[in-house]
DNA sequence: CGCGATTCTGAAGAACTGCTGAAGAGCGGG
DNA sequence: CCCGCTCTTCAGCAGTTCTTCAGAATCGCG
């Protein structure tokens, strides 16, 4: 069912990632910007109705769909005011789905609130929150400082020089491999999954990107 | 069917204002504010998707729920991309439809809340009472303002810079230490009870924020 | 294939940050 | 005037973080 769904979400030219279960939703949710949170009720683990409302609890603004078996009334009510923003029941048709989805994620998105994101990692400079696939990752300041700055050059080239002044600041004495030591720091918490996201790029500096 | 509707609503708390047909309710809809607009698919004269895509052309915003009795899912397609949040088909139970409204409003909201809360932790800044756990604390006043200024922005990192300005004010020569010694003291009358809400961001400051 | 330049790696000491208990200063009420 | 409350500073400490060093590995190039 996940996985039909998915396909024609993405025939109709969405994103789309899969969580297995209730747990694994919620953490994908928390790190990562979605325009919509198609959840269903009966999960594995935590239900559908619990997330979404830890979801809202932590802060989480991203327009939810409910999508579910479960057609009585009393759970459609749980359903939305557990936080969802609508309430669909099997059986459907696809088309009313990609028109609720529209209808939903259309009034969606959180004004202010911007994550960095590249792949399935992603830092949020408002909480300071740093996750990889899930993960919440605990970053010392200069290295928090370096990803961030890794992100908002993502895809580009930054120079060693660019690095430096910007992490530590104009003239200060710093060795070249100061940086190299905290490049290898961050890669053993950031890159140990794949794919490798920070790259190398020989007498010039470094970038982070997407394969 | 719409004098049962306004009865069952005005029941339920809300203020209602009933329009005789298309044209009567999308004047009523731009000349004042409502929290959400129950629209019907066939009214007198011009239709219900016909008023809702005027009265988004017209960048009005206003939270549309259609209810109405043409369940095909073009019907249903057509209505939510006409501007419409939500969709729903008679018969339908009154609780279903509450609860819609209630999730179709709470998108349309203005955020500005009286009470600032996390957890079980909450703040009134009208009375200036604070409470833990439903136990009153006995804050001092820079405890206090210390207090509100870590709720007002909860779930984001609130810099020691921006700290000691927002609480001690501009220039004032105080030391880094103060700031830590409050915070201690706040610790201790705040954060007795797990969950701990008030999280030092190494470097950076202070964020408050649920587990 | 070999060379120099560049980058990576592991370890170790230095430097720093935030936490803590205590003590003195300032202030207003009794 | 003294007392109690609040605010601020100080000094020590424990844990973390930063920086450097030296040797190994890798790369680009002739």
């Amino acid at each position: 069912m996940a996985e039909l769904l998915r396909q024609t979400l993405s025939e109709d030219g969405h994103q789309v990632l899969l969580a297995r279960d209730g747990q694994q939703g919620f953490e994908i949710a928390q790190c990562s910007a979605f325009d919509v949170i198609v959840m269903d009720a009966t999960l594995p683990g935590v239900d559908g109705f619990t997330v979404t409302s830890r979801l809202r609890q932590s802060r989480n603004q991203t327009p939810v769909l409910m999508l579910t078996a479960r057609d009585s009334p009393a759970d459609v009510v749980r359903g939305l005011d557990s936080g969802a923003d609508d309430y669909l029941t099997k059986p459907f048709l696809i088309d009313v789905l990609l028109a609720r989805l529209r209808a939903v994620s259309r009034r969606g998105a959180i004004p202010g609130t911007l994550r960095l994101q590249v792949a399935d990692l992603s830092l949020d400079p408002a909480s300071h929150r740093v996750c990889r696939a899930g993960e919440e990752l605990n970053l010392t300041p200069r290295e928090y400082k370096l990803l961030e700055l890794l992100l908002r050059n993502r895809g580009r080239v930054v120079s060693r020089d660019t690095i430096l002044e910007s992490v530590w600041g104009f003239g200060t004495g710093i060795e070249e491999n100061t940086l190299e030591v905290f490049m290898r720091q961050l890669r053993l918490k950031v890159d140990t999954s794949e794919p490798k996201l920070i790259r190398t790029v020989r007498g010039f500096g470094y970038m982070l990107q997407e394969p």
